[in-house]
DNA sequence: CACAATTCCTATCGAATCGATGTAAATTAT
DNA sequence: ATAATTTACATCGATTCGATAGGAATTGTG
């Protein structure tokens, strides 16, 4: 039970940008050369926050991405619909007779835990702003983001 | 963000042990087919259950499985860490350097929010017990557990 | 003892997922 | 024109996951 790489990359990089003034976007370069994360991979991330309405970017020259929204209105749970896909903690009531065990999954005996489980984390996530997360940051850092050592 | 099939596979294997009368200890053949689980898989995992002494074996000839514990003392935690592995979402923090970002996981901004889930996640798990869970679902099943249609 | 039913150990396999890389096209300021 | 960028798509290697297989050890039964 780990979150992804995806994950952690996408949450450094826009809490990276939060931290930026919005006079221009910074590009993806520069991004994954300050927080020391692979290039190619953290542009496929971006498109898909850009995708999901999480960053704007600006194609050309002098192009780069920052934030959409304000760093209030970004929760970890949008972040975690982007890198994770679907809350989705089901397998059984999900074959292709709509269960695994024989019972539909209204009789399924694990499906209390799941639904549970499933509103626990999404609101936990939701609970999670951009904002929220640098001020409730164990030894409250502030900006600058993340800095890295090598190159 | 799902859970393994492992996960499901124990907890019906569990909740069906739960369910019967502990005379005489249920083969694994039995389970699986009451079950329609893969025979050879569902033994893997039950040989994991029995090393975490959640389920108690009995080789031989009239051999089999039955529980170790009362209902009650065995929580969805205890299952989860048998086939689930850790509960780390730690991806950073644990480089070759204790880091991925050039900060000191103390420093990590996302520490605090990977503290919380974590949390947030055990006392969730610890709180089903295989008794409770019974009681608890969706609506209200009780034994006998769940029943196989096909063979 | 011979046999059958079982747990248990370990190896392997195929598919899927994941992190990452590569190539190339479209866009845009200089 | 050129350089720097986003964007799309294809692929690769490693790992994980669900599942299968063979065989050894154990134990009741005849
Ligand atoms: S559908 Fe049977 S246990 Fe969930
Ligand atoms: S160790 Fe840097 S963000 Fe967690």
């Amino acid at each position: 039970m780990k979150f992804s790489a995806r994950f952690e990359y996408a949450l450094l990089a826009l809490l990276y940008l939060k931290c930026e003034p919005d006079e221009s976007p910074i590009s993806g370069r520069v991004l994954s050369e300050k927080l020391s994360l692979p290039y190619r991979f953290l542009e496929q991330i971006l498109t898909d926050l850009k995708k999901a309405g999480l960053v704007r970017s600006v194609r050309g020259y002098h192009g780069g991405y920052r934030l959409a929204l304000e760093p209030e209105e970004i929760s970890l749970y949008d972040v975690f619909r982007v890198t994770e896909g679907k809350l989705e903690p089901y397998n059984c009531g999900q074959g292709e007779n709509g269960d695994r065990c024989g019972q539909s999954y209204n009789m399924c005996v694990i499906s209390s835990f799941y639904d549970d489980i499933k509103d626990t984390m999404t609101n936990l996530l939701k609970s999670y702003t951009l904002d929220k997360l640098c001020q409730a940051s164990r030894n409250m850092v502030k900006s600058p983001p993340p800095r890295v050592a090598n190159i």
